[in-house]
DNA sequence: TTTTGAGTTGTTCGA
DNA sequence: GTCGAACAACTCAAA
């Protein structure tokens, strides 16, 4: 006799291990048809960008190559997920659905949509949460509200006496896969029609194997270190596991209590344990936000920033993203950004209160230009970080912090070497002027064989005065209110 | 209800 | 060169 069927709709959780909603259906005896839907529609606004497409590609590659080692076949489909999934039902004898949630605005309505297009078939649908530590409605102040600052958030998410423990990689029966249609992976188009992705290929290897070893290498040879190199870009001391988190290639679960269980047997690592755990948690606290606040997508949480007098040269946004500011650290992170699809979370720090502070060009413009250039954009993440940036988020940083992008350069980048590898125009440059090349006499710079305003830029503004003028802009919205 | 303490990531200025 | 204070006032979270 043979199993029932049931289709194990494959979303951002494209792993095998620890993946709930296909362990459940092979644990409640189904026969598996997986599947994935490619739908652009049902994203919206926020359909996945250029270089996020490319992971997504490749990530579906690695996917289908598990699975058919499994004798499994991944079905793919493009088109709005419920009408998708109703096609396949009325194909096929599958009498459930098992999937893992999302928690972006656009995904909900997608399960809501999903949910009424299949009500009336008498199909039966599960949904899990795997792709956070906890479901995003769980950890509430004592009240039952919402948190809006981190650290009481962190400590409640401290105060829960068990993180779940990741599932095995269940073993999957083998498949009888009924006749189904499936177009083949490039006819989603979700590489680049001409193909820039030269730098991202050299960078990164997306897929759930891929993953595991990142981790493992971190583990190894980066967490002891975390606390005092994750702020440095010249160094190699940060997990870079953000894009596997992102498309869910590795669970949060799985990183959580790899990295508990690798300090448990190094006395001495407790610091950096807790510094790397409590990143994690900061992508939590921004799903967190996102659900409970989705229109901080698009709009300020602070409603005074409204009235935030942003400034619409354009010429400014595109200096910016061509990482032709003249000032080297933000031109290094940017061009970083460009050619590997990822850039160092100090540097997006840096780059981002540059363009919203002494450029005065609105978070939103810079969100949706990492939004298409980041292998990991994360609409939680991408949110939380430039409002974070530009002052108006829910825990955000006070008006009057504006970096100055010489003086993080020195701190973070001591030698240069960062700039050096992504400015290389500036290689040539001693360390002492390498983050305000306009300072360095002019032998030095003959000697580097740089022209200012011609090899490399001048600085698009005056920091200290572009300083002044945030501020002058931030006295504008407080008086308004 | 009111009160109290605190809030990721910084810079500048003046002593 | 180093150090502490000022940069605001507000909102959040818990007692």
């Amino acid at each position: 006799m043979r199993k029932p069927l049931a289709i194990v709709w494959f979303r951002n959780d494209l792993r095998l291990a620890d993946n709930p909603a296909l362990s459940r259906a092979v644990k409640g005896g189904f026969e598996i048809l997986p599947v994935y839907v490619h739908s652009p529609e049902d994203e919206g606004q926020w359909f996945a960008g250029a270089a996020s497409r490319w992971w997504l590609h490749h990530s579906l590659v690695a996917l289908e190559q598990s699975l058919k080692d499994t004798g499994h076949r991944l079905v793919l489909r493009k088109g709005r997920a419920g009408i998708e999934l109703m096609r396949i039902i009325q194909e096929t004898s599958a009498t459930t659905i098992f999937f893992n949630h999302r928690y972006e605005p656009w995904a909900r309505e997608q399960e809501n949509n999903v949910a009424s297009a299949l009500s009336k078939t008498g199909i039966t649908i599960f949904g899990f949460d795997s792709s956070l530590l906890f479901p995003p409605t769980q950890i509430t102040s004592s009240d039952g509200s919402p948190y809006k600052v981190f650290t009481p958030f962190w400590r409640k998410l401290l105060s829960i006496p068990e993180v779940n423990h990741p599932i095995a990689t269940p073993h999957l029966p083998p498949a009888h896969p009924p006749h189904l249609s499936s177009i083949n992976l490039n006819a989603l188009e979700l590489l680049p029609t001409f193909d820039w992705a030269a730098g991202l290929r050299a960078s990164w290897q997306p897929g759930e194997n891929a993953a595991t070893r990142r981790l493992k290498s971190f583990l190894k040879s980066c967490l002891s270190d975390y606390q005092d190199s994750r702020d440095r870009p010249d160094l190699d001391g940060v997990s870079r596991l953000s894009p596997y988190l992102h498309f869910g290639e590795i669970s949060p679960l799985t990183v959580w209590h790899s990295v508990k269980q690798h300090a448990q047997n190094k006395p001495g690592l407790d610091a950096s344990c807790k510094s790397y755990l409590k990143e994690l948690v900061w992508r939590e606290f921004a799903y967190h936000l996102l659900y409970h606040f989705p229109k901080t997508t698009d709009v300020p949480m602070r409603a005074e920033f409204d009235r935030f007098p942003w400034s619409s040269k354009a010429s400014f946004l595109k200096a910016w993203q061509a990482g032709n500011t003249g000032y080297p650290i933000v031109d290094a992170g940017i061009r970083q950004l460009w050619n590997t699809g990822w850039m160092h979370n100090r540097v997006r720090m840096i780059v981002a209160s540059f363009l919203v502070k002494d450029l005065l060009v609105s978070w939103q413009d810079g969100a949706k230009w990492f939004w298409d250039t980041l292998v990991d954009a994360d609409l939680a993440n991408n949110t939380l970080g430039w409002q974070w940036s530009a002052g108006c988020g829910a825990d955000a940083a006070p008006y009057f912090r504006i970096f100055n992008p010489v003086l993080q350069g020195k701190k973070f980048d001591p030698s240069g070497d960062y700039v050096r590898r992504w400015v290389p125009e500036l290689a040539g440059l001693p360390a002492k002027w390498m983050h305000c090349p306009w300072m360095a006499p002019q032998v030095e710079l003959a000697r580097a064989g740089i022209k200012l305003g011609g090899s490399y830029p001048l600085p698009l503004v005056d920091h200290s005065e572009a300083r002044l003028r945030a501020l002058i802009a931030f006295e504008t919205i407080k008086r308004a209110r």
